[in-house]
DNA sequence: TACTATCTACGAAGATTTTCGTATCACCAG
DNA sequence: CTGGTGATACGAAAATCTTCGTAGATAGTA
């Protein structure tokens, strides 16, 4: 089913935006965007997203509005996906290892974490890789 | 200090080959790969990350065998903090809901990675980032 | 009408990444 | 010496990604 998500560093940049405020029109990207770029390329950008259905518009006006198509959870799985198999060889071990190496956590944060942990255990035991 | 490592989706792939192997020769890069790519297309790569830094060789016979220089960690490191930031908007939880998502853990594995969360909620409790 | 401001569409230049062709060197067998 | 094999070095073509210039459309204003 749906292609895998694989966004170039400056698509990934757009994505970050419109997932953060929910939607955005192309100025309000730009004006969003932590690296200064014209305003055609901006609108390029979308247009470029757009064609590969990562984006969507609606008028407003006489402008467009943007909206992400996909999730950053779906994108975000991928991404992970890549990064375990390529860098970690496979072990989402290590990557938590490093997820969590330079990083604080809450005690609530951990918490939440931990059951989280408990669930991928719990489907482990049902005998079950639920393909999704 | 060392700059950020981002490979680009070849240069991973041939990185991965190395840190799963440990070494490699062109040839053996070359077989390894997922990828059918000439002789010289490999070799092309290994020269450019020689160049940047990210692998070295020596002479074998009257080959070069090639290893990496940057540890899987650190560039793992800098690629996850790059989608934490970009797609889960800073979030760990949400990566680690992700990562997990889809994925059977081993009840010695939770273990191992509850106790991971532990430590990070410790450095939280000493109010610190303790290096090392 | 004409002028300005604001928007999208399109195409292409520029930059980077990827791939490989060709040249060359070293070794070995005849 | 000559030819074949198996390497690296170099340069550049090909593919992809990024940026923007220019054109054209529309609305508002005088």
């Amino acid at each position: 089913m749906g292609g895998e998500t694989a966004f170039t560093e400056r698509e990934l940049d757009i994505m970050s935006v419109l997932w953060r405020a929910g939607s955005g029109t192309v100025t309000e990207v730009r004006e969003a965007l932590p690296v200064d770029l014209g305003y055609t390329s901006v609108l390029k950008m979308l247009q470029i997203l757009e064609e590969k259905g990562m984006v969507r518009h609606e008028a407003e006006g006489r402008a467009y509005r943007y909206f992400p198509v996909v999730e950053p959870e779906e994108a975000g799985g991928d991404a992970l996906r890549r990064i375990v198999d390529k860098i970690f060889q496979g072990s989402a071990e290590m990557a938590l290892a490093r997820l969590v190496s330079e990083r604080s956590l809450r005690p609530d944060e951990v918490k939440r974490m931990k059951a989280l942990l408990d669930e991928a255990a719990a489907r482990e035991r049902d005998g079950g890789n639920e393909e999704g």
